[in-house]
DNA sequence: CTGTATCCGCAAGGATACTG
DNA sequence: CAGTATCCTTGCGGATACAG
């Protein structure tokens, strides 16, 4: 059994799953892996169904588990620069192979046809 | 954009967090993962908060989508056992990158050191 | 531009009872 | 054992207004 904050988790996926799990931190973790630096009106076009108290939401979540970092810029009109931590660029490994994952699912029909062998 | 099943998606990482997103698919895919074979009773040892109807519902779905099998034994007490289809077991590096992320944060203090180099 | 703050509807999910 | 069926609650998340 493993403690952390104040939880309990039986395996390491389970934390894996409280920290990038939900609907949308994983999709902008994979933009923010691929173009680096992220403004927050970039991020909220990723989706049209992505809200803004939404993304907010999740970032602060994902600020305060160390993933991502927010760079305010003090100027008018504002800015503000999200990027991954060091936490956040080892989980390229992960997203990574999600995204291929689901291209390979794609190509293959998905449901109907057998994984293609490599 | 990508059309798929009646939806849209802007890429593959929407697609595969369309299958196997939420909140207990990932957890029921690795431990099928790794004992190959599990009964339903087992997967629902699997988490305290684990209802079953939620677990029915899950397990539903990830057979719809082809990632899992499910074997029904003809006989009293009823016996199903569930295991991963192709292209359940081609989710494998996703999983365990998901698991050994997990641990490494833990390892690190998660939030407050940096991640190990290797 | 990058956010907060509220209000509120509705569907995800919990609890319970029942069944082949 | 492995589920359905039903009812009911909760809180996620949408809509809207406002602000530095």
């Amino acid at each position: 059994m493993i403690q952390f904050q104040n939880k309990e988790y039986r395996c390491s996926m389970e934390v894996t799953l409280e920290l990038i799990g939900g609907k949308w931190k994983a999709l902008i973790l994979w933009h923010l892996d691929n173009n680096r630096i992220m403004r927050y009106s970039e991020l909220k076009r990723l989706h049209p169904k992505l809200t803004q108290k939404m993304l907010t939401q999740q970032l602060r979540e994902l600020e305060r588990d160390g993933l991502i970092n927010r760079k305010v810029y003090a100027q008018v009109p504002p800015k503000v620069e999200y990027s991954l931590t060091p936490w956040g660029e080892k989980l390229k490994p992960v997203l990574s192979a999600m995204c291929q994952w689901g291209n390979q699912y794609l190509k293959g029909q998905g449901l109907h046809k057998e994984p293609p062998q490599e």
